[in-house]
DNA sequence: GTCTATATTTTGATAGAC
DNA sequence: GTCTATCAAAATATAGAC
């Protein structure tokens, strides 16, 4: 059998910027494919023949884009990982209370996730493998570790209940956020309201006011 | 190359009731071995030598006890379902107001997730590629169904707040209980403790009482 | 209940023509 | 930038002896 895909591509490049005027795809193009495929399918399951099908092309015009399967991965991580850390940094240099900067990372990151959705979803099913899997675990573990600091600080000022472990706190506040990608679509849309409710529930909960 | 394992098994099975003084392994074995190498590098990733290597075994052995992968599959994310789902039915059977229903389904999901961790784990990343895929993730909406319901009746009965989506605030919430996969190991026990804060958390949110 | 041996398919990846 | 053709390794699964 041939690697030839058996039907026309489900999507199809448009003449974009450096492109040649000859249809064809980029990196950015497998890339997005892919992560699309190993969001829908998982990362093993999905074949580098699977990826060439969706995009219309066989399996050795998308090594001439990438250098393998593991390079998508890493390139997918980074970009969830880099938005996430970008928030992390504007929020560390505000210049508010700890809770103020707890509540706008959570809310911040709700955003980031909406935006790349699909990159941060796949980062979120990584669990550490391969070195580069390993490599965002730890990113992510770094990320973790200054959310539980947030906590704390904002403890310590007696904005938050000090009854909770922050650890956990944190943990259970991101699985919250982190959930989205287990639900949310761009086509539903009203990602800035999603975040105010996710940041409501966190601070206040679900109860109503009138008990 | 032959299929035997290199090493010997890390794990070794003491005779148990209806084993024949030979040491060797049942399906509930082969089971839990699977279950824990799915979890740790995934479901696709593992191979049926891998399951075979850890219990010390050929993967010709393996197949005496099970008649494919996916049957694997299909057993551990029932397991994780049935405990999900005899929560969910005690808790309907209760003479309760909705919000206290809604209470202890969360409190007790936390609790067959802390005891049944490694097949919630499963059944949690499990995408709906497979028919068994599939139907564990129909099951999964139907769980997700009753937990909005309930938040819809206690928003009737002014408990909880009404400014929330129902489906989006049982999402959220669960999303916050499935988290514990993530994190959660047993040897930390006191699950009965993590499973206070969680529905507390849940329902009265992170900011301290004296604003 | 476990083994050796093997069938069959699919995988990630490369060479070289156009 | 894409193709055909091919490879070597690894996968699931089965047959049949002990």
């Amino acid at each position: 059998m041939t690697d030839r895909p058996a039907e026309a591509p489900a999507a199809v490049v448009t003449d974009g910027p450096r492109r040649r005027g000859r249809r064809g795809h980029d990196t950015e193009a497998v890339l997005l494919a892919a992560v699309r495929l190993f969001n829908a399918r998982g990362y093993d399951f999905t074949s580098m023949f699977d990826i060439a099908e969706s995009l219309g092309i066989t399996k050795s015009s998308v090594y001439h884009h990438i250098s393998g399967k593991e390079q998508l991965l890493q390139m997918a991580v980074d970009r969830a990982l880099d938005g996430l850390f970008e928030a992390a940094d504007e929020v560390r240099a505000l210049d508010a209370p700890a809770i103020e900067r707890l509540e706008q990372l959570i809310r911040r990151s709700v955003l980031v996730l909406g935006e790349r959705l699909d990159f941060v979803t796949l980062l979120l099913r990584v669990r550490g493998n391969t070195a580069v899997e390993q490599q965002a675990v730890a990113r992510r573990r770094e990320f973790d570790a200054r959310v539980t600091e947030l906590v704390k600080q904002a403890q310590a000022d007696g904005h938050v209940r000090a009854d909770v472990d922050a650890a956990t706190a944190a943990r259970l506040m991101f699985g919250m956020v982190n959930s989205l990608t287990e639900w949310y679509r761009p086509s539903r849309g009203g990602i800035e309201a999603l975040a105010d409710t996710v940041t409501d529930l966190a601070f206040h909960g679900l109860r109503s006011g009138e008990e």
